[in-house]
RNA sequence: GGCCCGUUCGUCUAAGGGCUAGGACACCACCCUUUCACGGUGGUGAUACGGGUUCGAAUCCCGUACGGGCUACCA
């Protein structure tokens, strides 16, 4: 018997979550259910600098928007608590000092004026990055360099300093990668990384190995962009707890934008969304729109963003959230990033709006429509109206488009489109269509065209060229479903009315 | 610069040694529809390059090119 599965995310509350995020989040979850296993949320918030007010919040509130909720986390608790790795600061020291009485992590007592001046001198065209490894640990302030009693000395006296992380030479480390294979490090060419900060909070290096340990992380999946500093973990982990111990690591391409890796900017700059939801800067004030606000819905937002690096082999596009659960599999990822192409989001999320009933879409709608000032009474009406122009919405904000006016009547009316082709003999057709949508008695659809098309008929008039000024007489412009099926919800006496007053207002402009 | 990862239509991808390299988005044309969509039919369009291995390579190996990531007391 296996051990139990069980996952984590590990974000950084420092603003917005983007696709790329919320997609490294649905493949942990995806897993984790698959095989029964518990999908945790730690939030790694060990750089004071970085704090952002309300970003934790907003974070989980995008996972419980796209119904990726956690097992365990800050706010769902657990066993393994505290979720915040701020709160769990004086854990990371005591593992820190361990790796320093075993010889793998020294005292460094280099200020930032000090690196800075190391950096600058070294710099060069073949080296224009500097790192602080085994060749230029010797050359630094560190309790490789100075004598004992000095060290003592400056520990006594509390002076600021880190632990870092002694790179050995000369060593190869490997892993199973779960999606590239076997991936292989030269030691010699890691800098030391810094494990415990000045201020005595731990990097991620040293957190996440930590973390990983104590709250018994099976598998361990993140970003491509990691992948570098792998060897660095590799190492703490076989330093700390075995590699026995270990997770299996998993590394997901990277999303990427126009030009490389995905961003804010690149969003603001193409015109689509890249946070999951509406991110407002506390500091700037300034707002990032989100994919929920853009008018997606959650099912085509997580389908998307499982297609983009995974399927499960057939042609399959169009999955649930069950389904994915069902079909997922790590081996089936790819190891290649995937370009985000804003066209087929959109096209997800209309197949989305199409598969939806319109009971379920009814709340999201209603709730579009409010933020559009449009308050809805009559919900089975608006139940009718989803059912009946679903199909043409893209986004949710396109049923403001296509159904607002069955419950506002047009403020514009687009007579520019009616004039030019307007004359006498569609004036008396429109006359008495309006005086025997008076007379009838069965308001549909069906009966409505009926007698509009028997009515051009007698008048000598062709069909096409009137249906076009009925629809704007009733809806304002060239949009909206089939002009008989509008009629027929509006009902009698507001299809009546707004002819009428259409009418006039095309007679003024004649 | 160094290290790591990658490379099939413009984009997402299928094909894990064997048929004309398949699908989807987008695009184009036609049909349906006398708004716009939906739907239907068809079309343009790809194995980065060079070497191997093999009867046979998109697939395995090497090199080159190109792309991306990392190179902070950020994650």
């Amino acid at each position: 018997m296996s051990k139990k599965v069980r996952v984590r995310f590990a974000p950084s509350p420092t603003g917005g979550l983007h696709v790329g995020g919320v997609r490294t989040v649905l493949y942990n979850y995806l897993f984790a259910k698959k095989l029964g296993g518990q999908f945790i949320v730690r939030v790694e918030d060990t750089d004071q600098s970085r704090y952002v007010p309300g970003a934790e919040e907003y974070i989980f509130d995008c996972l419980r928007w796209c119904g990726l909720e956690p097992d365990e986390s800050v706010q769902h608790g657990g066993p393994y608590g505290p979720y915040r790795q701020s709160e769990r600061k004086t854990l990371y020291r005591e593992y820190a000092a361990q790796l320093v009485a075993a010889g793998h992590a020294y005292y460094a007592f280099d200020t930032t004026a000090e690196l800075e001046q190391m950096r600058e001198k070294f710099r060069s065209t073949e080296n224009p990055s500097p790192q602080y490894d085994h060749h230029l640990r010797l050359k630094m302030r560190n309790s490789l360099t100075l004598p004992a009693e000095e060290i003592n000395k400056l520990l006594a006296a509390k002076t600021p300093h880190v632990i870092r992380i002694m790179m050995p030479v000369g060593k190869t480390v490997s892993f199973q990668d779960m999606i590239r294979g076997e991936v292989c490090f030269d030691t010699s060419l890691v800098d030391d990384k810094v494990l415990l900060k000045a201020d005595g909070m731990p990097t991620y290096h040293l957190a996440v190995v930590v973390d990983d340990y104590l709250m018994k992380i099976t598998h361990a999946f993140r970003g491509e962009e990691w992948l570098p500093s792998a060897p660095v973990h590799l190492l703490l982990w076989q330093y700390l707890f075995g590699w026995e111990e270990m997770p299996q690591w998993a590394h997901f391409p990277l999303l990427l934008g126009p030009s490389g890796k995905l961003s804010k900017r690149d969003g603001a700059k193409y015109g689509f969304p890249v946070f999951a939801m509406n991110w407002q800067d506390p500091k700037t004030g300034e707002t990032t729109e989100g994919f929920r606000e853009k008018g997606f819905l959650p099912s085509a937002f997580i389908n998307l963003l499982a297609l983009l690096g995974w399927n499960d082999g057939s042609e399959k596009e169009i999955f649930s959230k069950g389904e994915l659960i069902a079909s997922f599999d790590m081996a089936r990822v790819h190891s290649s990033g995937a370009k985000f192409d804003y066209e087929k989001a959109k096209w997800f999320n209309h197949e989305w709006i199409k598969r939806t009933s319109a009971s379920e879409l009814l709340p999201l709608v209603s709730n579009t429509f409010g933020k559009a000032n449009l308050q809805v009474t009559n919900v089975a009406l608006l139940e009718q109206v989803i059912t009946l122009v679903k199909d043409r919405c893209t986004l949710l904000t396109d049923f403001i488009e296509q159904g607002s006016f069955f419950f506002k009547r047009p403020t514009q009316i687009d007579t520019g489109s009616i004039l030019p082709k307007w004359s006498v003999e569609k004036s008396t057709f429109f006359d008495q269509l309006i005086h025997y949508y008076q007379q009838t008695n069965s308001w549909t659809a069906a009966a409505l065209e009926k007698i509009c098309k028997e009515l051009a008929q007698t008048h000598q008039l062709k069909t096409g060229e009137l249906l076009l000024p009925l629809r704007i007489m009733l809806v304002g412009g060239k949009f909206g479903p089939g002009v008989f099926d509008i009629a027929c919800l509006l009902g009698k006496d507001e299809t009546l009315e707004r002819l009428a007053q259409a009418k006039r207002l095309i007679l003024q402009g004649v």
